[in-house]
DNA sequence: GCCAACGTTGGC
DNA sequence: GCCAACGTTGGC
């Protein structure tokens, strides 16, 4: 079954728009355990994930992409070169992983923050909360379908 | 650029 | 295993 997913990304780093050109992407450099562990024990390949762009102005979900490979050791903890190089990881015990994903649609309008907060469906959604500010985070599917609904997209 | 809210680290 | 110090995230 489809798992849905949020994930941040701030699109001076890495936007929407260099994931539709690249055609797939490796989500390296997460490096916080729970986000981790979401994509290394429960992300799927073909799970849905709502593409956030964080430190923006404003703060948005930009599109929809999807999972295209299952998790694997993120190289760049093992390149001392990298800033996200991991002194304590080895290519025995590898510490993070990551997945691939792909775009699937972009959002003809961006639907942001303040939407999101205004719309009274998505009170529960953790992307709102205040202080939260796990970059992988799961969603529930009548949220999803809500923000899709607020985007004009229907899968 | 500020700073609240966290998460991590390391001394004890 | 506690917790102070430190670093990071990310909205504002």
């Amino acid at each position: 079954m489809t798992n849905y997913w949020l994930m941040k990304s701030e699109p001076h780093v890495y936007s929407f728009d260099d994931l539709v050109k690249d055609g797939s992407t490796h989500w390296d450099g997460v490096r916080n355990y729970q986000a981790r562990n979401f994509m290394r024990d429960k992300m799927r390949i073909g799970d849905i994930v709502l593409y956030y762009h964080s430190n923006t102005k404003p703060p948005h979900i930009a599109g929809i992409s999807k999972i295209c490979k299952e998790s694997y050791p993120d190289i760049t903890q093992f390149d001392q070169k990298s800033k996200y190089y991991d002194p304590k990881a080895t290519k025995e015990a590898p510490r993070w992983f990551l997945i691939d994903m792909e775009p699937v649609t972009k959002f003809d309008a961006m639907v942001t923050l303040d939407q999101l907060k205004e719309n009274p469906a998505l009170e529960e959604m953790l992307v709102i909360k205040r202080g939260q500010r796990l970059s992988v985070q799961p969603v529930d599917k009548t949220h999803f379908d809500e923000v899709c609904k607020m985007a004009n997209i229907y899968l």
